[in-house]
DNA sequence: CTCCCGATAT
DNA sequence: ATATCAGGAG
């Protein structure tokens, strides 16, 4: 591996503590389920957005078992404003199903049984467990990928090769904290659209920057 | 690769 | 008008 990009991850940790430090989930839930409900929600839509749908959501269903009684229709209609709703509305009600049938109410806690979900990809199974169990991925978003292509952190496209060079750079204790203060960071500094590279604390160090 | 898909910033 | 938002499945 490099030595000028095992530099640049370090100096990034230090901006980001230095910026964020205390950088966590910015979803609102009270269990690893609504955890898991609002993440899969949270597909090409606003956190914040998701927060006003699931707080009217959680008012009205609790538990696993209210959703997996739910009615279709209602759900769909609740949760319209995040988008892909038909796609979420089914996958949300058939977790609800799968996890009473097969594991007892409860969520998996490991990657391999949580991707096996309806609707459930490495990403949201990462923030499920960088959350709510002992931390064991980082989470490729959008922004993590955007951020630390731009940087250098990486060359690859993929989230799973992203995923990949990203573990090997960053100390595995703080994997979880990393994913949200680098989410942070995309969203308020190294936006897609409009990057403040004038104020970035990380300009000195990128290729976006520089212009490549 | 395409499709799912509404809301907002540019 | 278009790109983008804590993506995943076929």
């Amino acid at each position: 591996m490099q030595q000028s990009v095992i530099n640049k991850a370090s100096k990034f940790l230090e901006v980001l503590d230095r910026k964020y430090p205390d950088a966590t989930c910015s979803l609102r839930y009270n269990s690893a389920f609504e955890l898991l409900v609002a993440t899969i929600l949270s597909a090409q839509c606003t956190d914040e957005r998701v927060n006003k749908v699931t707080k009217v959501l959680f008012e009205r269903y609790k538990t696993v078992q209210d959703f997996a009684n739910i009615d279709i229709d209602e759900l769909r209609n609740i949760i319209k404003p995040t988008g892909f709703y038909n796609n979420k509305a089914a996958n949300i009600k058939n977790i609800a199903l799968t996890l009473l049938n097969e594991y007892d109410g409860r969520i998996p806690e490991n990657i391999d049984e949580l991707t096996k979900l309806p609707g459930v990809g490495r990403k949201t199974a990462n923030v499920i467990l960088g959350n709510c169990f002992t931390p064991q991925g980082i989470v490729v978003d959008t922004h993590v990928k955007r951020v630390c292509r731009r940087i250098g952190l990486t060359k690859n496209e993929t989230p799973e090769k992203i995923e990949q060079d990203l573990l090997k750079l960053i100390p595995k204790d703080k994997w979880n904290r990393f994913s949200h203060q680098t989410i942070l960071f995309g969203r308020n500094i190294c936006t897609a659209r409009k990057p403040k590279c004038e104020i970035c604390e990380m300009a000195t160090l990128c290729h976006f920057y520089r212009g490549a």
